[in-house]
DNA sequence: GTCTATAATGCGATAGAC
DNA sequence: GTCTATCGCATTATAGAC
C-alpha cells in the first residue's frame, strides 16, 4: 500500500517549485481563505490555469506545501539527543527554534495561521506524529531530572514554551517591530531567551 | 473635534450586542476574510441585511469589535503599579494573562488572527497607544531592577514573554489539547508559568 | 425595523485554441 | 505546456415591499 510513484520532469520540478514558493508567501500572509489565486500566479509568474495544470486545486497546493514544511518545521525537536548534555541539548533547541523564527517567519505563520483557525488541514497530517514525537522528547527530559541534570519542570509545557517565546518573534513581528522601533528584535530576543531557559532549568534551584 | 455623538435606543443596543457577540465567534474563528456576513448573520439570529442595518459594513463591524476589545484586552497592562510590590505586581500580571486565555479564547485568537496577517486594520488603531503603555511600563520595570527589587531583564522582552507565553494556551488551544490529551492545559499552564517567572524575576541570581 | 429579492463583484476552476 | 476567455458559484451590499 505504497504511494503510487510520482516522477516529474525538470521542468515540472521546477514550476512546482516556483509555485510552492510563491504560495507560501501569499498563504502565511494571508491565510488559506484571505489568498486567491490569482496572487499566487501573478508572484509566481505564471498565469492561473497553468497553477491548476500542475496541482489540482487551490487545496492541494496548500496540502502539499504543509507536507512539505511540517517535516523540515519539526527537524530541530526530533533532533534532541538523549545522549546529549541535557541542559546544551535544550537550550541549542531554544535558539535554533529562535533562528527559524527569524530565517523563516513565513513558514511559521503559514502554520500559526492553520492552527489558529483550528487547523482543519492540519490535524490529519500531523495526527499521531506530533503527539507521539512530543511524548518521546518529553520523556527523554523526564530522565533528565530523574538523574537532576536540570531541575524540575513540567517536560511538555517546556515545550509548549519554547514553542510559544521563539514562534512568537516570527508570528508577532508587525507588533514587536512596532514596540521596538529601529531594535533588531532577535539580537535581544536571543540574549533574554538563553536567559531564561538557562535559569528555568539550573538544577540548584 | 469630538465623535458625532451616536445614542442608541434599547432594542438598538441589544441587537449590536447580539451582532458583535455573533461577530466574535466567527472572526476570531475564521479570520477577516476567511469570514461572511452569512456566518455571522446565522450566529446572530438576524437576517443579513439587517446586520448592515446595524452596522454599514462588514469592515465596520469588525472595526467595532476591535475597538471596543483593545481597551479591555490592555487592562491588565494598565493595571501594573508602580508603587505595588515588584514580583507581586509582575506574577500577577502573568496569571490575569493566562486567566485572560482561559476565559476570552475569541478574542485573544481575534488579535493574533490581525496581528499575524500584518495587523492591516489594528495599527492604525493602536499606533501610538501601545507603544507608549509597553514603554511606560518598561520604565517602571527598570526601577524595579535598579532599586534590585527583581533580577536584571530586559523589560520589553519581559512583557513579549508574557504575551507569548498566556496567549499561546488561547491561540493554539486547538494544537495543545492535541497533544495533552484528557490533561487541563491551564491546571498545568498555571503552574508551570508561575515557577518561570518565579525564578526568572528572583533578585538572587 | 425587518424581510425577500437581486444587483455587482470576486474567485476557483474549466474549455478550448495554440 | 501555456494561454485567453468564460462558466458557475459565493459573497457583499442595495432596493424596495411590508
Amino acid at each position: 500500500m505504497t504511494e503510487p510513484e510520482k516522477t516529474f520532469s525538470r521542468i515540472q520540478l521546477r514550476n512546482r517549485k516556483r509555485i510552492l514558493d510563491a504560495a507560501l508567501e501569499v498563504f502565511s500572509q494571508n491565510g488559506f481563505r484571505g489568498s486567491t489565486l490569482d496572487q499566487i500566479a501573478s508572484e509566481a509568474g505564471l498565469s492561473k490555469p497553468n497553477l491548476i495544470y500542475y496541482f489540482s486545486s487551490k487545496e492541494d497546493i496548500h496540502r502539499t506545501l504543509l507536507v512539505d514544511l511540517l517535516d523540515i518545521w519539526l527537524q530541530p525537536l526530533r533532533d534532541i539527543d538523549a545522549t546529549g548534555e541535557p541542559r546544551e541539548e535544550l537550550l541549542q533547541y531554544v535558539q535554533r527554534k529562535l533562528q527559524m523564527s527569524k530565517e523563516m517567519p513565513r513558514e511559521s505563520r503559514l502554520f500559526a495561521n492553520e492552527t489558529l483557525q483550528g487547523a482543519p488541514r492540519l490535524t490529519e497530517i500531523m495526527e499521531g506524529g506530533l503527539k507521539d514525537l512530543v511524548d518521546e522528547k518529553a520523556a527523554i527530559i523526564d530522565g533528565w531530572i530523574a538523574e537532576g541534570k536540570i531541575a524540575k519542570v513540567d517536560p511538555v509545557h517546556l515545550i509548549f514554551s519554547i514553542w510559544a517565546l521563539t514562534q512568537h518573534y516570527a508570528d508577532f513581528e508587525v507588533q514587536i517591530r512596532a514596540i521596538l522601533g529601529k531594535k533588531d528584535p532577535f539580537k535581544g530576543a536571543e540574549i533574554f531567551l538563553d536567559m531564561v531557559f538557562r535559569k528555568l532549568l539550573d538544577p540548584n534551584t
